[in-house]
DNA sequence: TTGTAAGCGTTATCAT
DNA sequence: ATGATAACGCTTACAA
């Protein structure tokens, strides 16, 4: 607040007692007479006192703030992920301190110097798709700020994370596509650095082995920037039309892939299902409205921001260095466009 | 940071200087040696120091911080101007808290006494569905507070604020439709209370009154909460449908409405635009993807939170207070489908 | 040019 | 039960 807010002072001068009691009183300490401390409740709520946290975070040196760094805030899935973590914070009484690393590595490390500096009391983070050391996260955990992993881990770091089942995800969304009669199903997927792309490309290719289809490597296309930049989605979907072997359908890992291959695919004149089949990793909700053309694996993205905030909390607020780290994982959801979907034969 | 970070008192010690020296060499300050500025800027180097910026709050009376409310933030027109109001308070050093009303008044009123009391130099505000009064903002600008509006403004408070151009943006809209042949043009819009709904409405209305048609209010269905409950939305719709005289198009005023507009044209099992016409406000990328039987008004979301954020900024850095409050508007962009749209005779 | 001391708002440790 | 004092990290008159 800005001019002359209400301090512990003003009411020790208003009530002619030292600020100490008044302190006590307000923090409802037991050295205090049961008078005074009406008194002095009286006359803070007369004043609208409010305790001054900076000079809290200066004596407690913590902030009750935490950090985030995501690669894009405008990202349906991150921004839903905020939203779970803005609501345990709320309800806590923490600030959430947002940074975006734009999928940059360098920039990554300018958000944690940033936040850092910001004294945070704790981290969570999904790393860009440039990351993939630990040294800068290292340094800092090792000084003791706890530091929680979601969606995107990172190996070599002793501490909590929270993922969704991306093999199951995968394996279901690409079972769908078999089950539907599709056999030659490509994928577009990130960039091989993300612990997401191994875990999803893991349960394609599981699915495509127990049904006894033929993985091709040719049919994988990473997308180094995640489809932040439309046109790398665009020439990722390009070549695999000018192979001699057309996919039939095209299995997409993540919201900005999904809506990148459904631009590139639209572009292309091609119309989902009947020339290509699609089904991706997607928490937009615009893409219920592609049903029943679009069948989606749906992240539980609220629900890990809220995962992530608690176990970050926990660990801040407990005295002792948590021994036992928790990897939490979530369920992904097949939402399924609708049985009306044309069957290739 | 955790655990004995370096302080301006180390490097005192270790140098054997007074903190108040090591404070002028670390601030530039001309009233000192260079030799032992250059010595405290190696020592404070080697010590990897970092100036706690919460004793400089509690010492300079200001957080550099600030709150931004905003109904939701998993909504990809907030999710767009949050990402806008990061970047240039990253750029200049500020931290962003963010804090949701989820459109309703009391938690607005929450959300403002959290703020408040984490300090922030600044709000930047979209007010909530419920919000038609300025009382609870009226006390915290009186004491000082700057506080900019953006998107949707109140009246009463003498502020800076930034909106886009809703009166045209809905006029282009209307229009569109009327030159494509549509007669009866129905909207689906945001409450009453809400300044951009009265602007986007009035700009709807005049396009149908300089086209010589008529501005019927069966035809004009209000959503309380602006699409976030999608029941509202369906309602609002069907209540369209079930009139003698039904729309043959429909003007949906924001991002949730006009997605909720397709899933229910899309569950009742109407194609766009064969059966019937949607063009609305719509920052969801995947909207692009609907082309070309979808038309949308873009709005510079990113835009306008560089805008905003840049004039609370410079009013929270300006030392004397802001007199000529500035109403800055952005303007919207009309993303037409594509010409292959079939025109109704 | 450098050092001393007070102060930002709060709480904890001592006294009284 | 209450008061005085020091401390959190930093800046800034004011002295020297």
């Amino acid at each position: 607040m800005k001019f002359e807010a209400t301090t512990i002072k003003d009411i020790a001068k208003a009530l002619g007692l030292s600020t100490s009691t008044i302190s006590r009183a307000l923090r409802d300490s037991y050295e205090i007479s049961e008078e005074t401390k009406k008194l002095v409740l009286e006359c803070a709520e007369k004043l609208n006192y409010r305790p001054n946290p900076i000079a809290l975070s200066l004596k407690e040196r913590r902030s009750r703030s935490i950090g985030v760094i995501v690669c894009e805030i405008a990202n349906n899935f991150f921004s839903q992920i905020i939203n779970g973590i803005e609501s345990v914070a709320y309800e806590r009484g923490y600030n959430v301190i947002i940074a975006q690393s734009h999928e940059s590595y360098e920039r990554e490390i300018m958000d944690l110097q940033f936040l850092a500096s910001r004294s945070v009391d704790g981290l969570l983070i999904s790393v860009s798709t440039e990351t993939n050391d630990i040294n800068h996260l290292k340094s800092l955990h090792d000084r003791g700020l706890p530091i929680v992993f979601f969606d995107r881990t990172l190996e070599g770091l002793n501490t909590h994370s929270v993922i969704v089942d991306n093999f199951n995800g995968a394996y279901l969304a690409t079972e769908h596509l078999i089950k539907n009669g599709y056999k030659n199903i490509a994928a577009i997927t990130n960039s091989e650095f993300l612990s997401i792309t191994n875990e999803r490309l893991a349960g394609y290719k599981q699915a495509l082995i127990d049904n006894n289809l033929p993985v091709k490597n040719s049919f994988i296309q990473h997308c180094f920037y995640g489809g932040m930049v439309f046109s790398e989605v665009e020439e990722a979907v390009n070549k695999l039309f000018t192979q001699k072997q057309k996919p039939d359908a095209i299995f997409a890992t993540s919201d900005k892939l999904s809506s990148g291959c459904l631009k590139t695919l639209n572009r292309r004149g091609l119309s989902i299902p009947n020339d290509i089949a699609l089904v991706g990793f997607s928490n937009t909700d615009i893409a219920e409205l592609l049903k029943p053309s679009l069948t989606v694996i749906r992240q539980p993205a609220y629900e890990m921001g809220r995962a992530a905030t608690d176990l970050l909390l926990q660990q801040i607020e407990s005295k002792r260095p948590v021994k036992d780290f928790e990897k939490r994982v979530l369920l992904p959801e097949l939402i399924i466009g609708d049985s009306s979907s044309p069957l290739k034969k």
